[in-house]
DNA sequence: TATAAGCGCAACTATTTGATTGCACAAGTT
DNA sequence: AACTTGTGCAATCAAATAGTTGCGCTTATA
């Protein structure tokens, strides 16, 4: 089973829930309460978010309330930092300089 | 069938393949030559990677190279901008003193 | 023209994923 | 003490994923 940042983001709902903790600690009922599904669907969601974490748990009595840890995001961040000069429009027309001096010799 | 960049990049060889493929632009065979798997795994994953458009074909003779296409992992960036100042140790001491601020009233 | 090389497509398989349902259990409430 | 609420865990299921093998088409090369 894998469980990691690029595994745990690839979900659509996974996304929504960290865009959601990010902004407030929540309680699975209380997240499951902006999706069509059932709480466990979520609760599941919640479970692989944490065991990455990127979520954390915090206990309140009988209620569980999950925070946004976002170090982990940093991989990602990692990950997609050496291609940002490549979308960058002055690389792009350095870039079709560079291929016309290649394709000249 | 999901098929956007999220979903590309969170296969670890795929994040190989878009590594190798950003240096230089590469036929489905020398790229099979990195992975320990069949040309055929391989070319599923480049597929995959066409479908999502982060890499685009160039047919010369009976070889295809594949190129790097960066513009749309952009996504994946802007997806994690928002939470970038969130795992910077500034703005972690500052939500130390928010909480403190919180925890007061 | 016969053969080889480079690729994509289709069929099949094992594994993983996302979701549902039902249950158990601890923490509050009456 | 009995009931309700908030959660997690286990079993089950359909769909998606990653991989393999076999086939066929097109472009070079002998």
């Amino acid at each position: 089973m894998r469980r990691d940042v690029f595994q745990a983001i690839a979900d659509p709902t996974r996304r929504a829930i960290i865009g959601l903790i990010a902004l407030q600690a929540m309680t699975p009922n209380a997240l499951a309460e902006h999706f069509n599904t059932t709480r466990q669907a979520v609760s599941k969601h919640i479970k692989i978010l944490t065991e990455c974490q990127i979520l954390k748990q915090e206990q309140i009595g009988r209620e569980i309330y999950y925070h946004f840890e976002p170090q982990k995001m940093k991989e990602i961040a990692d990950f997609i930092e050496p291609f940002r000069k490549m979308w960058d429009t002055r690389f792009n027309q350095l870039d079709i300089v560079l291929n016309q001096i290649k394709s000249k010799k």
